[in-house]
RNA sequence: GGUGCCAUAGCUCAGUCGGUAGAGCAACGGACUGAAAAUCCGUGUGUCCCUGGUUCAAUUCCAGGUGGCACCA
């Protein structure tokens, strides 16, 4: 029997937790979590954390394993679950992934090209510089370092901009030179299993979660972080409004209304996103035993 | 019961000196290889409360009705 990859994926609140520890309980085998946000220790209550009874359930991995200080990304997390996978397998013959990260799950599943690792002062400067001088100026020193990118990216977006520009002033080599987006092979079979429900019940649901969170303290877990609030891994749905909150921007049924209403969009996006993943077998979560089934009947083959 | 004001998108409202209408939020769609819960781009979804009148033409003016709000009884 091939070593399977069982990829649980969905939009935020669609139920994928409660139903990933069922699979898991049924094939025997541990959790490996894909979420950007839920990867970091100092984050709980907002990004939707399981809880301590059902983390000692059934064993997961990469939930609350880093740090918000440290920098992170999904060909780090590429990297990092390859090496798990691998020490799983030797006991398991199926894993479970469960989670709603697109890009990492595309990362996991199909590899992400190497680049070096960019220079945090550069990065600075350069951040510093499209305060300064706007994206006109970075546009155009992208265009005589790298034209057939320069041609490709969507010119109006600061953050391609900006990496593009960072990876050729690190090298000395135009960025799309990188970029051959190869598919790489991976030593295992993956399975997609995604879920999806009624529009109006995932936002309903969505909508009860963030009222569950401050009910939860989410307000206090967020002060807490309120002093590196500036860190990329605190841009977050659910903290970020606080921030504001505290900033005295918004009101604090401002700043719920928008969790509820950013974290609904964040849905959409992740739909949207998976939308164009012919590989994934969609199913609605009450349907435990015929996901169950489809995902046995897929191992046998 | 009387008087006044209001009724336009899912919500809050703007507007049309009469030529079938537009903002914000919400909603919907798209892009996407190292910040991805990020970042960027696109879409107006409408019996302009109802019925009649005036008019070439009414969401707009007039009358009545209905509903809401305020004040007076």
């Amino acid at each position: 029997m091939p070593k399977t990859l069982l990829i649980l994926l969905g939009p935020t609140g669609v139920g994928k937790t409660d139903l990933s520890i069922e699979i898991a309980k049924y094939f025997n085998t541990e959790i490996i979590s894909c979420d950007s946000r839920q990867i970091y220790e100092e984050m709980r209550i907002g990004t939707a954390v399981p809880d301590q009874q059902t983390l000692q359930t059934i064993p997961h991995h990469f939930i609350r394993s880093h740090s918000i200080h440290n920098y992170y990304n999904a060909s780090k997390f590429e990297e990092e679950v390859l090496e798990r996978l691998e020490l799983l397998f030797q006991a398991k013959d199926v894993v479970l992934m469960t989670g709603g990260s697109m890009m990492y799950i595309d990362a996991l599943c199909k590899g992400i090209d190497d680049l070096p690792e960019v220079d945090d002062e550069l990065r600075k400067s350069l951040m510093e510089r499209m305060e300064t001088e706007g994206i006109e100026s970075l546009r155009n020193e992208l265009r005589y370092h790298d034209p057939v990118y320069y041609n490709e990216v969507d010119l109006r977006n600061p953050k391609r901009i900006l990496h593009a520009l960072e990876i050729c002033l690190m090298t000395g080599k135009p960025y799309s030179s990188f970029r051959i987006n190869e598919q790489k092979k991976r030593p295992f079979k993956i399975i997609k299993l995604g879920l999806n429900r009624d529009r109006e019940v995932l936002y309903n649901r969505i909508n009860q979660r963030v009222d569950a969170m401050f009910d939860e303290g989410l307000e206090k877990e967020a002060l807490n972080l309120y002093p590196f609030r500036n860190l990329n891994s605190l841009n977050t749905v659910g903290y970020r409004e606080l921030f504001d909150y505290f900033d005295g921007k918004l009101t604090i049924e401002e700043a719920k209304e928008k969790i509820k209403a950013n974290s609904r969009k964040y849905a959409r996006k992740q739909l949207t996103w998976f939308r164009r993943d012919s590989e994934i077998v969609w199913f609605t979560p009450d349907k435990k035993k015929e996901i169950i089934a489809f995902a046995d009947q897929q191992l046998m083959e």
